[in-house]
DNA sequence: CCTCGTTTGTCGGTGCACTGAACAATACCG
DNA sequence: CGGTATTGTTCAGTGCACCGACAAACGAGG
């Protein structure tokens, strides 16, 4: 039997995790709003007037599932779409004021959440956290583009 | 504009170290098994004749999405489940011999692609990698089910 | 026995996430 | 100007993941 341990799995990890994650959401933040969904309203927030696709760029979405997320904050009234007069393809998106209210609100609560999420490690281990994490995903995303910007991974042609 | 910046969230970061992973898996490993598919043959080969809800356990996965994870591995062959005689409510399952070759072959390609995943980090950090994780999302998990072992969270009244 | 409460699995509904294909509007090139 | 990419959005299909409700089966008391 060649059974293998998954605890030591990163992909399996990254599954536990973000399972956790979305229970401590759904207690203490939101249980209207997902995360993607406030993550959306944050990217607007600092940019009123992207385009679906710029919104999936910034969060992390790709067209299809960006497209989704969308149509429900439009369905909840938390943004509006217009066509774009100076390009008919994209829709500009802006929060409405029910958007905004919603996003500050929520802010203070994953403020208290991510507390909680990272209470068990120190100061210092929540910074090396965080920080081999983004090393991981970015680096498994540069392989997606080799093409990007500057990159990240070494082997350019 | 009271923007956020998301690459502070760990939430956000672990929904992109998922997606990282999940791209890779699917380069790398397979299209056809899915990584919650693979720990389910995992588990069973470590354990034949679980039940399913057991198995759910073993991989952090609920009942219903066990359900569906379980009866799509049954479409393909790669398990069998007959009623446990002793309690006509449970399925005992167990794999193929299909399965096991799949099981088999799949476990040196994650192997590989651990490698690949965890590659930007040094030996210790992955190391490092793998506790925190580990750590995070067991403290989570633990608020779930209060009756478990003994507690983590400092916080208490 | 026969009810009461629990456990196992299923079902319906919602939501994220990816792929691949279709479509429309635009931009580029000869 | 016309034809061909390119780009932004949508749609269909598959799969994970949760919750709540439900039926069948079990277990313990009366």
């Amino acid at each position: 039997m060649a059974a293998v341990d998954l605890s030591a799995h990163p992909g399996h990890l990254a599954r536990r995790l973000q399972q956790a994650h979305h229970l401590l959401w759904n207690t203490m933040v939101s249980e209207e709003i997902t995360s993607p969904q406030f993550a959306v309203l944050n990217a607007l927030v600092a940019e009123p007037g992207l385009d679906q696709r710029t919104v999936g760029e910034r969060v992390g979405l790709d067209r299809s599932t960006i497209a989704e997320v969308i149509s429900r904050l439009d369905r909840r009234g938390l943004l509006g779409k217009v066509r774009d007069p100076q390009d008919g393809r994209r829709f500009l998106l802006r929060l409405t004021e029910d958007g905004v209210r919603v996003h500050r609100k929520l802010t203070v609560r994953t403020a208290r959440m991510n507390q909680v999420f990272l209470g068990p490690l120190s100061g210092a281990e929540q910074a090396v956290f965080l920080d081999l994490i983004r090393r991981v995903a970015d680096a498994a995303e540069g392989l997606r583009n080799p093409g990007g910007a500057a990159e990240s991974l070494a082997g350019r042609s």
